[in-house]
RNA sequence: GCCUCCUUAGCUCAGUUGGUUAGAGCGCCGGACUGUUAAUCCGUAGGUCCCUGGUUCGAGCCCAGGAGGGGGCGCCA
């Protein structure tokens, strides 16, 4: 295989002859071509001969244009560089039209990055931002299988319509201009492909309960698709989600696991993507420096991932958060959009901002919530008044955890299930785990795109996936 | 789904109370320079002021409707 830049600008073969196959970002000079191909964040300036080269050729190095260039690498006689490829042949293969190419060695908004998605990831930002991305994908692999933990493949497209957690899309071959109805009226679903209806997978918690009460240890990690009008910078409507469960599990064991793994995954980055990060943290500083003080972060990128690297996560209760939200400035102030009543409301994401953002600063994972405001599958604590929940909180990004111990006994998930109407006679493959060998278990859901967000700083999730699916928007 | 803001050159944006020929920076193109670092300097070109309709002697600016986008909220990961 070919070297890649990364790899010559770590191994600096100074004297020897190698070969640079990328894509140029800036020509100045006539001289000196930066080019990237995309390993690193670095780009290599190739130096070229501009009175021995063909002044065809020279035209068409231009921002954007594959170039493949070898030659013998150097120490740079400039300053920005070590090294630098004293190029003896160049050759153009790919040309990239100055008049049409639309991205200049300039500053872009990430709005106009965003309608040429196919373009993005040639920027610095987007590279790095996908390089981190697959490094956190990496991590979470690596740090599962260290422990144990299979990778369980759910199934993306699902029969069950009862998860329960948001709208669904509907998979079907049934002609929509010729839609085959029953005698009584209702589509007839006995003709469609699956004989029934099917639904994109909005979670595969379910699934990997039952992989849990064999394999004890399991993760899935794939597409989670959720059909809900969401317009967010925090949301979409295709995302990636890990979700673990574990036998023999409490709520105890499932935070425990939770924050380790985000320790370890963000450690991970901190190590492996140094250079990316330092990009997007100068990135970041850059962008704030425009802004009011109050508006800035109050940490830099990395501090503020290695601060959450090395402190223990705030825990708290439900009812503990309460009782300080109700005491708080904002709240007395009358600053709240949505004032604290009291016991059994479900919090708003300005409540959850002030207990990150002010009144800890730090990540904060929420317990044992009312059981109204939470789903049936959440086991009932003792005194029936809450379940065993819990919600990880981050800064700028709100809820990226949501987990809980499940509700490992027959005779109590039967009766929530029946209180919050889920339909049981669909869910008895689920029961059965409970009508078998059922034992306590625990896991959670991590939205990953929003730990890329954390990570990586950027503010909108829409620029930390390649191409985002929201409402009105599934181009490319 | 609700609220709000925006749409002017390839990109980022300015455009005063409604007034005559709509500007800047960067990019592109041409030239100069040639160890540059988003190179620099000089010059040229580049506009359906999002669309439709209205008010007015006159609309980039005011009004109505539409389209596209941003942000906040809700739903949640």
């Amino acid at each position: 295989m070919k070297q890649s830049i990364k790899e010559i600008l770590k191994g600096k073969p100074i004297g020897t002859e190698v070969t640079v196959c990328g894509w140029v970002r800036t020509f100045r000079s006539n001289q000196f071509a930066a080019v990237s191909d995309g390993s690193c964040i670095q780009t290599i300036q190739v130096v070229v001969d501009h009175e021995a080269t063909d002044p065809g050729l020279l035209k068409r190095i231009t921002t954007g244009s594959a170039i493949i260039a070898t030659g013998t690498l150097l120490a740079s006689q400039g300053k920005g560089q070590d090294v630098e490829l004293k190029a003896t042949h160049i050759e153009v293969v790919g040309d990239a039209d100055p008049e049409k190419y639309p991205l200049q060695p300039k500053r872009h908004s990430m709005e106009f990055l965003r309608e040429i998605a196919h373009l993005r990831i040639r920027t610095n930002t987007f590279g790095a931002v996908m390089r981190i991305r697959h490094s956190l994908a990496y991590a979470i692999h690596h740090f599962f299988h260290e422990r144990g933990f299979f990778y369980f493949h759910s199934p993306v497209i699902t029969g069950s319509d009862a998860e329960g957690a948001g709208e669904m899309f509907r998979v079907t071959t049934l002609p929509l201009n010729k839609i085959p109805f029953t005698p009584e009226g209702a589509v007839d679903v006995k003709k469609d492909f699956f004989q029934k209806e099917t639904n994109l997978t909005v979670s595969g918690q379910l699934e990997a309960e039952l992989a849990a009460l064999a394999l004890s240890r399991v993760y899935t990690f794939g597409p989670t698709f959720r059909a809900e009008n969401s317009n967010t910078t925090r949301h979409l409507a295709e995302f990636w989600m890990i979700e673990p469960e574990v036998a023999f599990f409490d709520l105890q064991d499932d935070m425990d696991l939770a924050e380790s793994m985000l320790q370890y995954v963000i450690s991970f980055a901190l190590e492996h993507c140094a250079d990316d990060i330092q990009f997007l943290k100068e990135r970041q500083e850059q962008e704030e420096a425009s802004k009011p003080q109050a508006e800035r972060s109050p940490m830099d990128l990395v501090s503020k991932l290695k601060f959450v690297v090395d402190n223990k996560f705030e825990r708290l209760t439900y009812g503990e958060a309460i009782e300080i939200l109700k005491n708080s400035t904002p709240n007395k102030k009358g600053k709240f959009q949505y004032p604290i009543e009291g016991w059994g409301t479900d919090l708003q994401s300005e409540h959850e901002r002030y207990l990150v953002e002010k009144h800890f600063q730090k990540p904060v994972i929420l317990t044992n919530y009312p059981k109204e405001i939470k789903a049936f599958y959440m086991r009932v604590d003792e005194g029936e008044k809450t379940v065993s929940a819990m919600d990880i909180l981050f800064p700028a990004i709100g809820e990226i955890v949501g987990g809980s111990q499940r509700e490992e006994r027959l005779d109590v998930l039967t009766r929530r299930m029946e209180e919050m109407h889920v339909p049981l006679e669909e869910m008895q493959w689920y029961l059965d785990t409970r009508r078998f060998g059922t034992c306590k278990h625990a896991g959670f859901g991590l939205g990953f795109e929003r730990l890329v967000l954390f990570v990586t700083g950027m503010s909108n999730i829409r620029d930390v996936i390649p191409f985002p699916r929201t409402p009105g928007n599934a181009e490319f």
